[in-house]
DNA sequence: TCTGGGGTCCTAGGACCC
DNA sequence: TCTGGGGTCCTAGGACCC
């Protein structure tokens, strides 16, 4: 057996913890650049406020509703989050932290225990050392125990934790569950599905298997199999390295000038070589894009995107913020209006595995390499001890392009001098 | 005035190898 | 009339996830 936990309405419930007046009051947590809206209490939901619309396009209803409205604030949801995990993680033989808001929990061995009632204890646990409300679906198959939690979180009387063990228990969840309500299945799939008259996740699991295969490719085929109870995807329990790490923002206004291009693309670069020493890896390939809006219709979209690869893998800020201007210089074009940037590192290495690689044709002498390598610890020690930005390149700087973050809550679990911002 | 950010996997097709 | 078989690697594009 699978659990799947899933935060209620994560970023919003982040928000409502450190301001119990919150309680009586629709939440609602915007996107980067206060853009859209990304989280809603079950208040705002019922309000009709849609996920992923333009604030500005609801602001007469926000403010109709007095919906308390906030900036996203990820120090604050990545610092809860680790501490919902933490939690969890004594709850189980074994976690896959799968989001920020999600676990899948290993059940395996707990066939002698009433699971609804462990499903219950796991919520009350959560709720009493973090303060966020989960929802828990337990199932033979990650895709079953998703499906669990979906019904724990929308029909009421399962308060909160569903339990698919029996024949009849899966199959009736599968008539009550449509496709585009599956995991892995998304809008050009249900589509698909439609067409053929296959409308819910039991004619899914019905379905002949050839024509899955053929249609749907592997991911479709496993999905079935799952929906069958025949458990494909295995629990995943070390995080591996990542493949592609990118550092991306639309900017707080319109920018025009290569000056503050440089600025942000430099930001860019130093935040993806601070996540790639994270991560103990190297990347081997820069990719630098610059773009103006999709929704000014007064002038053709420009996209400018170069992709090159480093002389040798890198990690290091100092090379990649000079690679990644140069790449710059070659896609800006003067007389555009620029509303967004970002940096991608990708053909990423584990740092053990070339250690003792030297490019052949490298400017640089190892000794210099050597040096640059201490620049970086010692700036990544200040910052981890004084808080990001504490040190930083000179080249770096938002001030003219800075998202607008205009509703910040206090970062409450992770800055002393916030603690005192709570109110009760 | 105003519209997010960061990922993964799979497939098809082309270039190339012997 | 007629031109093999079996691979790898890379990239672009499409689909999906939170």
């Amino acid at each position: 057996m699978f659990a799947l936990v899933d935060c209620n309405n994560f970023y919003a419930s982040c928000e409502r913890v450190f301001n119990p007046a919150l309680r009586l009051r629709p939440v609602v947590v915007l996107s980067n650049n206060d853009g859209c809206i990304i989280a809603r209490s079950e208040e705002a939901k019922a309000l009709g406020i849609q996920m992923g619309t333009p604030e500005f396009k609801c602001r007469p209803l926000l403010k109709q509703h007095k919906v308390a409205v906030f900036s996203s604030n990820f120090a604050l949801y990545g610092d809860m989050s680790t501490r919902v995990m933490m939690t969890l993680a004594a709850l189980a033989p074994e976690i896959e932290v799968y989001s920020i808001d999600e676990a899948f929990l290993d059940m395996t061995g707990f066939a002698r225990f009433d699971l609804t009632e462990y499903g219950r204890l796991i919520r009350r646990t959560v709720k009493q050392h973090t303060g966020i409300p989960v929802c828990v679906g337990m199932a033979p198959t990650k895709t079953l125990a998703k499906i669990a939690n979906r019904l724990a979180k929308k029909k009421p009387h399962y308060q909160g934790v569903c339990v698919l063990k029996s024949h009849a228990e899966i199959h009736a969840a599968l008539e009550h569950t449509r496709v585009e309500d599956i995991w892995g299945i998304g809008r050009q799939l249900s589509k698909l599905l439609q067409t053929k008259q296959i409308e819910s996740a039991a004619d899914l699991a019905a379905a002949p298997a050839a024509w899955v295969r053929k249609h749907l490719h592997i991911v479709g085929a496993r999905i079935q199999a799952e929906l069958q109870g025949r458990s494909c995807l295995p629990m995943e329990l070390v995080r591996p390295a990542k493949q592609s790490i990118c550092t991306s923002r639309s900017f707080g206004r319109n920018v025009t000038s290569l000056e503050e291009l440089q600025q942000a693309v430099a930001t860019f670069a130093a935040k993806c070589a601070v996540k790639l020493r994270r991560e103990n890896s190297l990347t081997s390939l820069l990719t630098v894009f610059i773009a103006t809006s999709p929704f000014d219709n007064s002038c053709e979209r420009y996209w400018g995107t170069r992709t090159a690869s480093l002389p040798s893998p890198t990690s290091d800020s100092i090379a990649i913020l000079r690679a990644a201007q140069t790449m710059l210089d070659s896609i800006f074009l003067a007389g555009k209006s620029y509303k967004k940037a970002g940096v991608l590192v990708s053909g990423i290495v584990p740092k053990e595995a070339c250690s003792t690689t030297l490019s052949l044709f490298a400017k640089e002498t190892p000794p210099a390499n050597e040096r640059d390598k201490k620049i970086m610890q010692v700036m990544d020690a200040i910052n981890n001890r004084y808080g990001s930005g504490a040190v930083r390149l000179a080249a770096e700087n938002s001030e003219s392009w800075k998202p607008h973050q205009e509703r910040l809550s206090a970062r409450y679990t992770t800055q002393w001098d916030n603690i005192i911002e709570v109110k009760v």
